[in-house]
DNA sequence: CGTTCTCTTGAGATCCCTCAACACCTGTGG
DNA sequence: CCACAGGTGTTGAGGGATCTCAAGAGAACG
């Protein structure tokens, strides 16, 4: 089997399919896939909070959940956003490490673990396309540390816009006309800056026109060249 | 099954023995097995660089081997450092996201990523363990991301301190005593600092008696509570 | 005993943060 | 319809943490 970028899309695909029940119906895990749910949350409500116990693995429906982390005194650090079509609860062994939060209106659908692991024994395919998913975000997350720890604000900022043009285009959507759902104060505890540092930057990008702002969450990259350029130093 | 820390531990110690070929000889799959080899580095020997085709996946059997992206200037960041008993190559699909490095003379044993698939299919339990170290992996860069993005460099190098400790305790070796094996400028390209910044901050817990210098690559950890909670903030 | 590499320390520069004011938008109630 | 409040985003001024540049101290090695 060579692994791939397109092992990897096909995984995905399989995996939404198995979760959301569409797989599973002509298997004898049908019973099963009944007890998953869906789960509706309301901007800021949350999923799950850091250190409680893990129950379910969740497959994004609908909307944005930003997974973070707090220190004592109230500084955040966001590790990821989850879009429709991601999984929720990959990094999580018995407690969860993060805490979910809905940025905006979303669906979760929530499938109990042990619903997984009978998966896994039953399913062929499904613990290596498991596997294939967890792998492609620790590659991610790894790449988000070289933004965090080397790279400057509007670097940051920059890669950040990149990386929301990228998923878009990857959905067969307009990839220089992007919508950002999430307000300045998450997008500075995901790059590790102030809200004020983002603003500045994003007004440095809007005056050297790299990129033109329709509204605070519409963005257009109006010099996508430019913008690589710059997210990579 | 339940799925706790004890669960990890035993994933590990199982994934070893799997990979060393210990568990293997009992099986079919001896002949796979004797296909790993052993592969010695001298310090500053790449296993790997960014971009190459993945062929295996290695298993640390002694030494310290550095995990790090570049940016076209130069700047470096180091997402991890593996130890003897950790897997390389979890974070990978077709292609290598990262170089890795040896930091000392290092030895790996190299396992074909094709006897991984066999092994995913023909051994029950290898999958899941395989998940396990891969989830725990992605939770841990995680738990690094709030260290890059939200710490000062004071509770930086005491979060890195604490960490190199826990392993060192879990090990079963002295936690109060440390061995800092990799070099100030790795640290530095770890934490998303400069060397400067490192030796100061060095100096900065020296100074105030939370840490002691035998060498530099030996450290004694005078007053773990103030380390804690420097680190935590 | 030089040479080289690493680490430390100092002085000044820079980037980003902090604090503060204000603009904008939306919803609410008079 | 306007006044007002609360949430969000922008902009400015000043300060501070970290970086840059530079010099020198230690350690390793032939």
């Amino acid at each position: 089997m060579t692994i791939n970028e397109n092992t990897v899309n096909s995984a995905v695909n399989k995996m939404s399919a198995w979760l959301s029940g569409t797989h599973i119906e002509h298997t004898s895990l049908g019973h099963t896939v009944t007890h998953t749910s869906e789960r509706h949350l309301d901007t800021y409500e949350h999923l799950f909070f850091e250190g409680d116990k893990s129950s379910h693995v969740y497959l994004v429906v609908s909307g944005v959940i930003g997974m973070y982390k707090l220190l004592g005194d109230g500084r955040r650090q966001i590790s990821t956003f989850s879009y429709p079509g991601d999984i929720i609860g990959l990094d999580t062994i018995d407690t969860h490490v993060n805490s979910g939060e809905a940025l905006i209106k979303s669906v979760v659908r929530c499938i109990p673990v042990n619903a997984i692991d009978k998966l896994i024994r039953t399913e062929p395919g499904f613990g290596k396309a498991l596997l294939l998913l967890t792998a492609t975000e620790l590659a991610e997350t790894r790449e988000l540390m070289l933004s965090l720890g080397r790279k400057s604000a509007t670097e940051k900022l920059a890669t950040f816009l990149l990386s929301i043009a990228r998923r878009s285009a990857n959905n067969g959507q307009d990839g220089d006309s992007i919508s950002v759902p999430m307000k300045r104060s998450e997008i500075a505890d995901f790059l590790g800056l102030t809200i004020e540092t983002v603003s500045r930057c994003f007004t440095k990008l809007k005056v050297s026109r790299v990129i033109y702002l329709k509204c605070n969450s519409k963005v257009e990259i109006l010099d996508m060249d430019k913008l690589e350029s710059i997210a990579c130093g």
